[in-house]
DNA sequence: CTGGATCCTCGATGATACTG
DNA sequence: CAGTATCATCGAGGATCCAG
């Protein structure tokens, strides 16, 4: 009814952990890779050079556990799982990658360095 | 003349290292904060709590070193230096901002904790 | 193929003390 | 007040091996 806004800049808010999860390196890169549609581990591990098995698993578990990703298992053999946006986390990948595309466009002026 | 643009989901490429130091749980804190105007060291710790002297320092400095932030130097003593958004982090600002009003305000789907 | 369980290390972060 | 320097720790994250 009256809802009371959670303040991230007060310590003990939960919000401020959410802002951390959502913030994370891991997070930034494979929530907007989901825009696309479901992807299945094996792809995401493809697309997102350099991450470890671990790490992306920690992270769709993570999105999992706040209802922006649903994870859906085919229940077959060999396993076949795929990863896709919940409506929620839809609306938050469109936000990143706003962000995302906000570094790339401005890179220039963010660093002198090059990218191959 | 011909840009490329650079791609974070590519292991070396700097964009990524950039992505990481903007989703920065501090930063997102920080950035959006310096919205209000030009901050001083204390106020800024003040705001935010739960940092410590040396993470906000290094998250200025971090800052400064990618041309988010102006470091404002009175030269005067007792010292006094401000902080303030340069036109690239006022612009990078308001995109951190609809991120964190984005989690503000989904707050009661990411979790069934309430905030005080 | 998916991803759980371990081990191990290295760096990030906090606390503290000190300086101009 | 602003900020550096130092020290100690604790957990994030990578590598690896194993299992269904």
């Amino acid at each position: 009814m009256f809802d009371v806004k959670p303040d991230p800049y007060v310590a003990m808010c939960p919000s401020r952990e959410i802002i951390a999860v959502i913030g994370d390196k891991w997070s930034l890169l494979v929530v907007p890779l989901l825009l696309k549609g479901p992807q299945r581990n094996t792809e995401l591990m493809r697309q997102i050079e350099g991450i470890s098995q671990k790490m992306l698993t920690q992270t769709l578990k993570r999105l999992e556990r706040y209802n922006l990703v649903d994870r859906h298992d085919y229940g077959e053999v060999p396993p076949r799982v795929d990863y896709r946006l919940s409506p929620l986390g839809h609306s938050l990948a469109t936000v990143i990658s706003t962000l995302d595309n906000w570094v790339i466009d401005n890179y220039e002026k963010l660093s002198v360095h090059s990218c191959a």
